[in-house]
DNA sequence: ATCGATCATGAAGCGAACCTACATCGTTCC
DNA sequence: GGAACGATGTAGGTTCGCTTCATGATCGAT
C-alpha cells in the first residue's frame, strides 16, 4: 500500500522545487526525504524522480501520483475533520429496523423530513422480524430498531441497550358495516368469542395475541382463513369471510363497508418501543432519528 | 494524520465482527490490532470500540469512520492501480506552452482533438513569450511547450530536453489590393524596403526579424505604426497606413481588400518546434499530446 | 453454580523500519 | 578552477510496532 508519508514528501517536493526545500518544510533532512521517494518508486515499480541539474523534477508518472495524491490527502483531512466534528453534526449512515407495520405507517414519513431536513444524513431502512430487533441493535447490526411487545410485557434487553417507549397501538377488531356488532363503539373479547377470524400464520405475534385474547374465555380462536398481510386480512372481511384483529399502525384506510371496532377485557395493545446502544445516544444522527420518530408518533395519536 | 494501517485494521473488526477474526484477516496478533485501534483512537481524539459482552462494538464514530475510511481505501488502491498502468494510458494533466499564435492556429484545434480522442487527459495551455519555452520544459514547469526559431537557428535546447521539428512557418508581407506589388505572387526584401511598416514592439522577435531583413538593404525599416496584435496589422493594413509582416500561422482569414505576399532573400520562416523533456517521451500522454501537434501541422500545411 | 473456552487488552521484549549525521559525487556560479 | 549547492548513499541509533505472555471479563455447558 502506498505509504503516505512519502507521498506528502513528494508533493513538497513539487510544490517546493527541490529536496532540500520539501525536507526543510516538512521538518526532516533531505537524506530522510530522499530515501521516503527511493522506497515510494521501489514499492510503485517506477521512477519518480529524476536528477536535471543539481535539482530533481518529476517524471511523468510522478506527476501522476502527485496529482491524484493531492486529492487522496485532501479527502484524508476531510474524512478526519469530519470525525472531529462527529459529535455536533448529523451526518453519516444510520440503519433503521422496522417490524412490518411500523414500516408503513411510521419509519416512511419519518425518514422522508428527516433527509429532507439533514441532507448529509443517511438512513437504511430494513424490514424485520420484531422479535429480532433488540438483538440487531444489540449485535451492532443496526443502530436503530422499532420493537414492540405486546400487552404489558416489559421488553427485555441487555444492559448497553436502551428502549424508549414511544406509546401504545391498539388493535381494533375489523367488521364488515353490517355484521351485528358494527353499531357498537367498542366490544369486549368475550363478546368476539364466536367470530370466524382471518389471522396471521401460527408462530407470529399477532397470531398469538389472538389467541390470548381468548384465553378468558375457554375455547380456541376459529381460525377460518390465514394471511401475512393485513392488506389481505382487510379484503377478505369485506368478502365477508370474517373478522380480523388488525392494529392500528401502518393500517391502510377502511373501505366504507367495513367498521374498526376497540376491544377490551383484555385489550389489545400493544406497546411500541425505540431501541438503540446506549453510547449511540452521543451520536447526533442517531439522536435525530430517536427524536423524529417520537415526533412522528406524538402527531399521529 | 490517520494511520490507513489502523484504518484497515479497524475496517477489518466491522467487516469480521471481532478483534480475533480480524486479526486472523490481516495476519496480525489479536493485541496488534487491538493496539493499532487504540493509536488511532488517541490520535482522533474519540472512541472508536465500545466493549460489549466479551467481544466489541463500532461506536458512533468508530462507524462513521469506516464508512467514510471505505472510500478513502478504495481511492488509495485506484491510484495505485493508475500509477501502474500509466504507462499504457492517454491519462493525466499535460500542462502546454504555446506562442500567441500557435496558440489560436495550432494548440486551440489540437487540444479539442486530443480532449475528445482521451476522455481521461486533462491539457491546461498557457500563452507564453517564445524565448521562455525551453525553460519552461527544462524548469519541469510545463510538460510540453511549441517554441520557434527564425530563420536557421537552431533552438539550443539542454541534453535533458528534446525539440522535434514541427516544420516552417513562412510571414507572408500582407498589402492592400490596390498597392503596387499586390499583383506579384512574391516579392524580395529589397522590393520592400521603402514601406512604411507595421511592426511589433521593439525588442519582440518578429520586430527583430523585419530588422535583419533590412540588413541587406543598408536602410533600417520605416516603423510607422505598432501594435501588439497582428490583429490590429491587418486592419492597419485594410486602412492603408502601411506594410505588415505577419506569420502565417494562426492568422486571421484575410479581407477581400488584402493580400499576401510571399517574401524571398531572405525569406522570412521561422521553424516550430514542440519540445518536451527525455523522459517524459515514456509517457503516452505527452506522446499523445506531440503526435497530435505534428498531425496537425502537417493536415495544416 | 462452576469450570473451561473465548475474547479483548495490558506489559515486556525484540526486531525492523526510519530518521540523523556524515561523506561523496555531480553541477553551477563566480 | 574553486567554492557553494543539491541529491543521495552509508552507518548508526532511536523509535515505533508487532509478538509473546499474562490478566480480566464474559458466555456456555456440564
Amino acid at each position: 500500500m502506498i505509504d503516505l508519508g512519502a507521498l506528502q514528501s513528494l508533493r513538497a517536493i513539487d510544490e517546493h522545487g527541490s529536496v532540500v526545500a520539501a525536507a526543510d518544510a516538512l521538518g526532516f533532512t533531505p537524506s530522510a526525504v530522499s530515501q521516503q521517494v527511493k522506497r515510494l518508486e521501489k514499492q510503485a515499480g517506477v521512477e519518480l524522480l529524476e536528477r536535471v541539474g543539481r535539482g530533481v523534477l518529476l517524471t511523468g508518472a510522478g506527476r501522476r501520483l502527485v496529482d491524484d495524491g493531492a486529492r487522496l490527502l485532501a479527502d484524508l483531512e476531510r474524512v478526519e475533520a469530519d470525525l472531529h466534528a462527529y459529535s455536533r453534526t448529523v451526518a453519516g449512515h444510520v440503519r433503521l429496523a422496522c417490524f412490518s407495520t411500523a414500516m408503513r405507517g411510521l419509519a416512511a414519513p419519518t425518514t422522508r423530513r428527516l433527509l429532507d431536513a439533514h441532507p448529509d444524513l443517511r438512513v437504511t431502512l430494513s424490514e424485520e422480524e420484531p422479535w429480532d430487533g433488540v438483538d440487531l441493535v444489540a449485535r451492532g447490526r443496526v443502530e436503530v430498531a422499532v420493537a414492540h411487545a405486546w400487552g404489558d410485557v416489559a421488553l427485555a434487553v441487555p444492559e448497553h441497550v436502551v428502549a424508549t417507549e414511544l406509546g401504545r397501538d391498539p388493535a381494533h377488531a375489523i367488521v364488515r358495516r353490517d355484521h351485528p356488532l358494527a353499531g357498537r363503539g367498542s366490544v369486549t373479547a368475550a363478546d368476539l368469542a364466536n367470530e370466524d377470524w382471518v389471522a396471521t400464520p401460527p408462530g407470529t405475534i399477532c397470531r398469538q395475541w389472538l389467541e390470548r385474547m381468548h384465553d378468558g374465555t375457554g375455547r380456541r380462536p376459529r381460525i377460518a382463513h390465514q394471511s401475512r398481510e393485513f392488506e389481505c386480512h382487510l379484503a377478505l372481511v369485506s368478502a365477508g369471510l370474517g373478522t380480523a384483529l388488525v392494529p392500528r399502525l401502518g393500517r391502510a384506510p377502511l373501505g366504507d363497508d367495513l367498521v374498526a371496532l376497540g376491544v377490551t377485557d383484555p385489550a389489545p395493545t400493544r406497546t411500541v418501543t425505540v431501541l438503540h446502544r446506549r453510547t449511540l445516544a452521543g451520536s447526533p444522527a442517531v439522536a435525530a432519528v430517536v427524536d423524529e420518530l417520537r415526533r412522528s408518533w406524538a402527531a399521529a395519536a
